[in-house]
DNA sequence: ATTCCTGCAAACCTTTTGCAGAGGT
DNA sequence: ACCTCTGCAAAAGGTTTGCAGGAAT
């Protein structure tokens, strides 16, 4: 095995697919060029990023049917919506096993992430004591960097 | 004292009046009116909410006024953005003291709300763990209520 | 007087939808 | 064949903005 990401790719193609038999779908060329672009995508990006990565590739892809995908692969389990951003745009993710929450610099707008056992047994503990079963979340801190402190 | 919102509807107008005074912005019966009517509605609001109130009341006030005054509360820290509704407006509340998360219910879209500290104190430890300084977050949990499982 | 505020309508932006044709099964 | 999918353009829906007149300081 040369690189890690056929695996990966292949993974989520099988996912895919069993959703889109699943559901009588079908499955498209656009479809599976839009995956496989998202995924080389860095870990936080939106429709319009997906877009722009397409669009110079080749022919290109219009931008309802990149919005008609995000949100099968949504259905799929495959993407996670995660937070609007400042431009009001979804920002998604890949929904990889590792779930994690966000931390947004206020200084330069990156994303980070975090995961912290203890809040999301808290959270879950404390969804049940109000009579509820959680279902997901979205939790996103907005924070400061503090080198910025220094400067 | 009769009823207990005047003290609060003043603690409000003063602090308003401190950020306008501070900017050196204007009052407007608009605006105060806008906030006398958004003290009236239940916690969580959007712009139309306020909207349709102020409208059935008398003259009415422009959809764009309120939404200008609406981000003036905001900066002067009398309301807050709390999330963005299915519809994809967002939800403000005012800004008490006691700060709290929420919990949107998938079977009946209301929302409600809850406060653990440990959460609190936990995500602050992590930001400053990371090197970063909390300035607010939004976390919101997503859950099916229990009594819909009887049903 | 100066500067801010409002109201209206137009503009903006992201996302959705209608439709005709292409493509998958 | 049937039904889904795409592409385009138009529509939708929330929010912002430009402008002329009105109000506050």
């Amino acid at each position: 095995m040369i690189c890690s990401h056929p695996t990966a790719l292949e993974r989520f193609e099988t996912k895919l697919q069993d959703y889109l038999d699943n559901k009588g779908l079908k499955q498209s060329s656009q479809r599976s060029r839009i995956m496989r672009f998202l995924l080389l995508l860095p870990g936080h990006f939106t429709v319009q990023d997906i877009a722009r990565d397409i669009q110079e590739d080749s022919p290109g892809i219009g931008a309802a049917t990149i919005y008609r995908n995000i949100k099968t692969l949504v259905e799929a389990g495959i993407v996670r919506e995660t937070l609007v951003d400042q431009d009001g745009q979804m920002v998604y993710e890949v929904l990889d096993d590792d779930h994690h929450d966000h931390i947004v610099c206020l200084d330069c707008h990156q994303i980070f992430e975090f995961h912290e056992e203890g809040i999301e047994h808290t959270q879950r503990k404390m969804a049940a004591k109000m009579n509820f079963t959680e279902a997901s979340h979205r939790h996103v801190v907005y924070a400061h960097c503090d080198y910025k402190k220094g400067v």
